[in-house]
RNA sequence: GCCCCGGUAGCUCAGUGGUCGGAGCGGCAGCCUUGUAAGUUGUUGGUCGCGGGUUCAAAUCCCGCCCGGGGCUCCA
């Protein structure tokens, strides 16, 4: 069968010839030329830099994110589709949706209007043909009888579209406009594809802001630079484990400069600066935040930028105070980046940990088990099944390990699952005030009452959103999903 | 997409042309009633990734494809 012709955007063919300037801005406003740097202190800049601009590699090994996602039961390939897509097990759907959950709220609280978009668009429509060319990203592509369709590689479409069709006054800037995509897909190609790393679909958390002017614009992304550093702190990733990138073209940040220094200033640590001469993209202005992972390779989380271009594109247009209709700026916004990708980073920071002999985990709130009982044998079943009962009604993920195996075993399972609190239950608790907790990374037992239990835990989630044990109460009742 | 490596039981892997293809873990069935990282016995389990070819004979050699990983490229 004759092969078609993919599609490839001539953004795509042209960022070939691209020129950039690579450089360092510290929070103090000093612009270094790269190779000035001195990196002493600033070992994940040095290799998130080494990474964008050397582009070295050197490394044989499988991301271990990928063993992890697999022994955790989170997620896994699916050979069935095309590569890149995922499944997800019962206890990666939760992780995943608790994330997307979290994330959606933030955005709700910052302001953003949830709206929902379809995941497909015709290729000959002219506008969106047109963004296409301007976006350097390989698209799937479905046909329909005659027609040809497009799978979206973000929520621009939608949220562009619908935008166009508003009616939108200057007193509604900034508008924003948020869209939780399940799923964005990029074609990428089969050789760049790496576990939760780099996929074709994936979960992407997209706030666009139509703001009246670059005035406008700059103060909204300050507030979406916060909201960023809030969702990956809310997360789990501390400033320490990414590394800001800005791009830039030369002629806004001369005009800039001040707003550009303070964006660093707020980071408060050197950011890498890649700079164009002419602009390239439709952006003038873009920042990541960068993660590091265990084998040193740097990628996304977080990002927005400022859009130039699609406001005409689209013909989207506001009524202005003078009565004239006019193009907003849009800016561009992942608070998280793509999901699964937090995943991965939430991962990798737990393989490094493991190197480090700190015992690796999940944030409490992501953990699909929160506390496991283990009863020493099945006569204190019955009792401890009491204690789960208060522990659930408090809303906390709890489960019983009712297998016919001995303690020891059982105890050695729940480390392996990275369970957080483990309870021993038998003779001497029936009677007793206290618990003994076994506590991740703790290296003795912790003698609790049931209510400073549940207070720790409480306390620890705060804030974040919950949901229920995905999976059956009693061990003995689940399915294995993986080994 | 190109180059390199890999794919053998649900999982991790051993087996490189010649008896019926193996181990550990898991699953299942017993026994054990367990006190903080693997109790014990038995048993189940496999189109050797898929298709074609070479050969008296293929998991093993050759070709194509699929899937995974790495490198190149790419990462809005």
């Amino acid at each position: 069968m004759e092969k078609k012709r993919e599609v490839v955007s001539e953004a795509l063919k042209a960022e070939e010839k691209l020129k950039s300037v690579w450089l360092i801005l510290t929070p103090e406003g000093e612009l270094h030329p790269i190779e000035e740097f001195s990196f002493n202190g600033y070992e994940r800049l040095k290799k998130f830099a080494d990474y964008e601009i050397k582009k070295s590699r050197a490394v044989d090994q499988e991301p271990p994110h990928i063993a992890l996602m697999r022994s955790l039961e989170l997620v896994d390939h699916e050979p069935a589709s095309d590569p890149g897509n995922m499944r997800y097990y019962p206890k990666g759907r939760l992780v995943k949706s608790l994330l997307e959950e979290y994330v959606s709220n933030m955005v709700h609280e910052y302001g953003g209007m949830e709206v929902e978009t379809p995941i497909m668009y015709d290729l000959e429509h002219p506008t969106l043909a047109n963004y296409l060319n301007r976006f350097p990203a390989r698209q799937y592509t479905v046909e329909s009888d005659e027609d040809r369709y497009f799978l979206r590689f973000a929520a621009c479409f939608g949220g562009f579209l619908m935008s166009h069709d508003a009616t939108i006054s200057y007193r509604n800037l900034p508008m924003r406009l948020y869209e939780l995509t399940r799923y964005s897909f990029r074609r990428e190609q089969a050789g760049e594809l790496a576990g939760l790393r780099r996929l074709r679909a994936f979960t992407m958390p997209d706030v666009h802001a139509f703001c009246r002017d670059l005035k406008q614009a700059k103060k909204e992304f300050k507030r979406r630079f916060k909201l960023c550093r809030d969702a990956l702190k809310g997360i789990g990733l501390e400033e320490e484990d990414y590394e800001l990138g800005l791009r830039v073209t030369e002629e806004f940040y001369k005009k800039n400069k001040a707003f550009i220094h303070s964006i660093v200033r707020t980071f408060g640590k050197p950011a890498l600066v890649e700079m164009w001469r002419e602009r390239f993209f439709y952006f003038i202005l873009k920042y990541e935040f960068n993660f590091v992972d265990a084998l040193d390779k740097a990628s996304a989380l977080s990002t927005d930028q400022i859009d130039v271009e699609n406001g005409e594109r689209y013909g989207i247009v506001y009524m202005d105070d003078t009565g004239r209709l006019k193009h907003p700026l849009i800016l561009h916004c992942s608070p998280s980046g793509a999901i699964e990708r937090v995943i991965y980073a939430l991962l990798e920071t737990a393989y490094m940990d493991m190197k480090k002999n700190i015992a690796p985990k999940l944030p409490l709130w992501l953990s699909p088990t929160q506390i496991r009982l283990i009863p020493v044998s099945d006569s204190f079943e019955g009792e401890a099944l009491k204690i789960l009962r208060q522990i659930e009604r408090r809303r906390i993920r709890v489960d019983l390990d009712d297998r016919g195996e001995t303690v020891q075993k059982k105890i050695r399972d729940a480390e392996k699952e990275w369970v957080p609190y483990i309870i021993v239950y038998g003779e001497k608790e029936v009677a007793a005030e206290r618990l003994p907790v076994r506590v991740r990374g703790e290296e003795k037992i912790r003698y609790m009452s049931l209510k400073e239990l549940i207070s720790e835990v409480k306390n620890n989630v705060k804030g974040k959103p919950f949901k229920p044990l995905p999976l059956p109460l009693r061990l003995q009742q689940r399915p294995r999903f993986v080994g």
